[in-house]
DNA sequence: GTCTATACGTTGATAGAC
DNA sequence: GTCTATCAACGTATAGAC
């Protein structure tokens, strides 16, 4: 009788493992999203996936491990979302495009927005890499298209950098304080309805504020 | 010899008592702006505050009363300084200074906006009374004037309550990640220069979008 | 009022039977 | 591959000397 041997390679090591480390991924983004690194025990993440403690050991090393796979998963999610946005674009209809993409990710995926904004908070020690990497060569690329899009007199002359951070903040905000927006609205949770509102409202004002004329 | 009765009413209790608190209350709003309610140790903070463990359990009873302190603190500070806005005044000036005012509130208090951040992305047990009360007051109240301007003709008809969102959303931004906005853009931290930028940014952009013309 | 010593639960992590 | 038993470290909180 012979035992599989628990390499992270695995092609014929299993169906078991890949299933176990999705459970143990799903709890610990729900763990994580609400109490951040520190204030997440493994011992919880263990109950809500219904494995032994020793499991997750198992699968991942130490708790940091755990963690960092999360965020790994989150970093890809969010660059296979978000790799739109070019020069060649019609400004109106890119924008809206990303405004609608980004608040579709905070209603589907809110605890990945959460445990991202918690890492951030927290210092974002774990997303140094990552921070003077991919995005920051995204990041640029984006204000550049921006910059060309005003250097060509498609839209007002406002700064590329700082329209980012408004188009993260306002679209990040309907995921991170999603709480406070259901509990000061009076609703029980944000509805596709409710979204697809904020969407329009959003695309409305920073379109029409940056000189656009939105396209519906 | 007698000693001084440790009650939260004291007014000749004590010029240590209230130094002390002081300090207490600095140290664990760091700590909990950094990890958490459940991810900050009251061994930190003590450690911080550079007092023995057991006197903050002297001032404060326990963990969570404590934690109940900084955020009563943070809701003060913040109801101090956002109570303007009514419908009497000129939508763009009282628009740019709520604006203001709030990235003003982020530079100068990042760490009261990260701890509020924190405790409503942890589902904002804590906060349930004040979003039942005076924030929600507020919020209609809020709400309400920008309805009236836009029924006095005075601004675009844009939905008052995404409106709300976006000013909060966009601001708070600029406080909670800081982090973020300093790694992309190479800083080491944020400049009183870069938050006049992003505050002119936003105003220019958001009262345009809302057909408001901004008063310099 | 202040601080040392300590009680006692929970934490991350591992050893080793199955 | 899975899970029980266990450990040392750290968590909150308090008792009681000063």
């Amino acid at each position: 009788m012979t035992f599989e041997i628990p390499a992270h390679d695995g092609k014929p090591a299993g169906r078991i493992r890949q299933k176990n480390e999705e459970v143990i991924l799903k709890a610990a983004e729900d763990e994580f999203a609400r109490h951040g690194f520190k204030g997440t025990s493994m011992n919880t993440i263990a109950l809500k996936a219904g494995l032994p403690k020793a499991n997750l050991h198992y699968y991942f090393t130490n708790k940091l491990g755990l963690y960092i796979a999360v965020l790994s998963n989150i970093i890809e999610l969010w660059d296979r979302t978000f790799n739109t946005l070019t020069a060649a674009d019609d400004p109106a209809q890119a924008l809206s495009r990303y405004i609608r993409a980004k608040m579709e990710f905070s209603r589907q995926q809110p605890q990945a927005s959460r445990v991202f904004a918690m890492e951030i908070i927290s210092g974002g020690a774990c997303l140094t890499e990552y921070f003077t990497q991919d995005y920051r060569i995204w990041f640029q690329g984006r204000a550049a298209v921006f910059q060309a899009w005003i250097d060509a007199g498609k839209m007002d002359p406002v700064d590329p950098v700082h329209l980012i951070f408004l188009l993260w903040g306002s679209t990040q905000h309907y995921a991170d304080f999603a709480t406070q927006i259901c509990r000061v609205s009076g609703r029980s949770r944000l509805t596709r309805q409710d979204m697809q509102d904020a969407s329009d409202n959003l695309i409305r004002i920073i379109l029409k504020g940056c000189g656009l004329t939105p396209t519906v």
